[in-house]
DNA sequence: ATGGTAGCGTAGCTA
């Protein structure tokens, strides 16, 4: 079973990386966040036609959405909504054998790392604070889940481009990090791509689109991440990061996707 | 320290 997730960054502009996607990678499970649209005008049928016929989709006007998109039926779909909004951040599914598969776009937080004067920051924080209660408070423990999506948190030291400037950045302030890892814990999550990827090995899956040269100046961020249960991690079997996708023509989204083997 | 780009939707917000 292959998972792909990707912040794709308006689905609508870039469906045609979308396919081209599917046709070099063909995953079985698509996760999508930055939707950018409502579920009326999502491409629903263009991706049908690629074999996703089973789609968990939700959307609104202008920002977020996500999308879950199979190959294999999906069933129990349900929708999570975190700091008294309804903002189309969370989404989740169960697969045929089982395993439960989320899809998650965690608040930006703008540019200042503080909460009270910024309360987007605030958002953030509350948003990692809810998510970890959530977990740690869920009965079924070993039920095999996977959690992927834009967390919008680069977490270790090499998941920025540099862990000394990055530290007031939001993305990479201790807070964030802290709060990041406590819901990593509360589910005792496994990073997925981690398992695979040394941790003094750089790796991003977040290019700015302010950057002159992207690649040149390769200053990138690790935002997009795949969790998994312990009991899928004698399961895993491979990770890729398609940083190329960064480059793709003619409008690339500035994040790339992040692929996982399973099983 | 600042400003740099992008998408939606057509101003200004969000990233």
């Amino acid at each position: 079973m292959r998972i792909a997730t990707w912040n794709i960054n308006s689905v609508r502009l870039r469906i045609g990386l979308v396919e081209q996607f599917i046709d070099e990678h063909k995953p079985d499970v698509i996760c999508l966040q930055e939707t950018k649209t409502v579920n009326e005008t999502f491409p629903a049928a263009a991706l049908a036609a690629k074999g996703y016929k089973h789609q968990h989709i939700l959307g609104m006007k202008s920002y977020n959405g996500v999308a879950i998109l199979s190959r294999l039926p999906l069933a129990k779909t349900g929708v999570k909504n975190w700091h008294n909004r309804e903002d189309c951040r969370h989404i989740f599914a169960e697969l045929p054998d089982g395993t439960e598969v989320h899809c998650c776009y965690v608040p930006a937080g703008r540019h200042i790392p503080d909460p009270k004067a910024n309360p987007k920051f605030a958002h953030k924080l509350g948003f990692l604070d809810e998510q970890t209660a959530w977990w740690k408070s869920r009965k079924d423990k070993s039920k095999a889940t996977i959690l992927v999506g834009d967390l919008n948190v680069a977490p270790l030291e090499h998941d920025v481009w540099s862990h000394k400037q990055m530290l007031g950045v939001v993305s990479h302030t201790p807070i964030e990090v802290e709060k990041l890892l406590n819901w990593q814990k509360a589910h005792n999550w496994v990073d997925a791509v981690r398992h695979f990827v040394p941790h003094d090995q750089k790796l991003y899956s977040w290019w700015s689109y302010r950057a002159n040269d992207w690649e040149a100046s390769d200053r990138g961020r690790r935002l997009d991440h795949i969790w998994v249960t312990p009991n899928l991690t004698a399961s895993l079997k491979k990770t890729k990061t398609l940083k190329h996708a960064r480059g793709w023509d003619p409008k690339p989204s500035d994040h790339v996707p992040v692929i996982v083997d399973i099983g």
